[in-house]
RNA sequence: CGGGGUGUCGUAUACCGGUAGUACGACUGGUUUGGGACCAGUUAGACGGAGUUCGAUUCUCCGCACCCCGACCA
């Protein structure tokens, strides 16, 4: 894309009601534009980071064997009090209509995922199953905070998973674990397995995904010899006790943001919403159930975080909105301009995602521009390249500057 | 929800009970062109309502919005 024809522009200043550091670098980059307390809309750039964040975890969840569906977030109020939440659940968002009828906007979807489950798998025979969809939530939060981290509407991965025994169940439990720190790590972070409360509505231990960030809302108590990790609220050690897991270190207090969850619903919800299904011998059951969340837009916000420098957003490779940016450093000479079009045609060509500076303003502006929006690589366009010194290739996260020949360039 | 705070051009800010200023942006023209360059001109603003006052953007009250701390975070 031609930043001239990109609609967005970025800004020097950070807005003066955003102390975040993900909102103020997001709005002042353009990627996000601020509706009201804790929503957000998400503007070109934004949108192309949010989905390869979207294709990274369904490339995982469609990899376990989940199948994505598009649930709606308009719900009816009556699978909400079947399962006491519409009494319940404080940050449900519960809508009047003219019509006299309630309704729900989506906070999670148990109420809704669990009748359709119930309609095609009525047989043994069709358990297991794991169905999810990536879209948008709503919750009532008395307090929004952090940017995109907490907001009241966001992006949620949430995938729901039946079975007919506690041990199947186990053991897909284990595999989603294991897929969740595969998506945290193709994100670039170091996520940590924590145990916490299941919350009011399991009685079940449950597991937190954790990323040490300072924007983080918990406090967890880790092990740094191992993987042992606990949210402090359920934790019965202390900081500077002996790893109970490992022996080897002493537990280290650490800020920590909530990249997701996975909870053992038991049969909570299909006992509430009658979804039983028929096993070998031909008696109806309950299935286990459990579900699994994990958040975009916030995970976005954490990415933010834990890169961004004093120049702007460092993405992560496989996150950035583009692949390259190309920026012509001599927007007035017509020979480097020729170069970068050329440049940029064939790069396009070739698949590669390319956002080019073909702005007539000067190489600084373009520059700190560049820094701001954070994308990983950046190719430099000068008088020098036509020189024959090879293009120049900054990296963003450390700013070294490499030469690459354009044949090696567009092979990578 | 408890407590605290803030609302001024598009953005960031200043001043003031008596003509609302600056910077950035945007627009026009010119000089520049590898780290947000410069010159000239133009554009554009007091959250809403009530009250006090000769006069309110300024003081008071109510509402709304936003921010922060806490609580909450199925």
């Amino acid at each position: 894309m031609r930043q001239t024809a990109l609609f967005t522009k970025t800004r020097r200043e950070a807005p003066a009601d955003e102390v975040a550091k993900n909102a103020q670098l997001l709005i002042r980059a353009g990627y996000v534009h601020k509706e009201m307390a804790g929503v957000y809309s998400y503007l070109s750039l934004g949108l192309r980071t949010l989905r390869k964040i979207e294709d990274i975890v369904r490339e995982e969840m469609d990899a376990l064997g989940g199948q994505e569906i598009r649930m709606a977030t308009l719900h009816p109020s009556e699978p909400w009090r079947q399962t006491g939440a519409w009494e319940q659940v404080d940050v449900l968002f519960k809508i009047d209509s003219r019509t006299e009828k309630e309704y729900a906007l989506g906070q999670s979807e148990e109420e809704i995922v669990t009748p359709i489950a119930s309609e095609y798998a009525p047989s043994y025979k069709d358990l297991p199953v794991a169905i999810y969809q990536i879209g948008q939530k709503y919750r009532d939060e008395l307090r929004a905070k952090s940017g995109i981290m907490r907001g009241r509407e966001f992006g949620m991965k949430d995938m729901y998973s039946f079975h007919t025994t506690q041990e199947d169940f186990d053991r897909f439990y284990e595999i989603v674990k294991q897929a969740y720190l595969r998506i945290y790590s193709r994100c670039g972070l170091v996520a940590k397995v924590t145990e916490a409360s299941g919350g009011s509505f399991s009685q079940k231990i449950s597991y937190e995904f954790m990323v040490l960030t300072d924007a983080g809302e918990d406090t967890i108590l880790y092990c740094e010899a191992c993987d042992y990790c606990v949210n402090l609220e359920v934790a019965k050690v202390k900081e500077g006790d002996e790893c109970p897991k490992c022996r080897k270190s002493t537990l280290k207090t650490g800020i920590a943001s909530e990249v997701g969850n996975v909870f053992d619903l038991g049969d909570r919800y299909p006992r509430a919403l009658g979804f039983m299904y028929k096993d070998e011998e031909g008696r109806a059951q309950y299935p286990i159930m459990g579900c699994y969340g994990l958040g975009t837009t916030r995970l976005m916000g954490v990415i933010v975080q834990a890169f961004a420098d004093d120049k702007g957003i460092v993405w992560p490779e496989s996150v950035a909105p583009f692949q390259y940016h190309l920026v012509s450093a001599a927007p007035n000479d017509p020979e480097v301009v020729r170069y970068a079009d050329a440049l940029y045609d064939d790069l396009t060509k070739k698949g590669r995602a390319v956002l080019y500076d073909d702005r007539d303003v000067r190489a600084g502006e373009k520059f700190a521009d560049s820094d701001l929006i954070g994308i990983s690589h950046r190719i430099v366009i000068g008088k020098d390249a036509i020189g024959g010194k090879g293009i120049e290739v900054v990296a963003r996260s450390t700013g070294t500057v490499s030469r690459m020949t354009r044949e090696d360039l567009l092979a990578t």
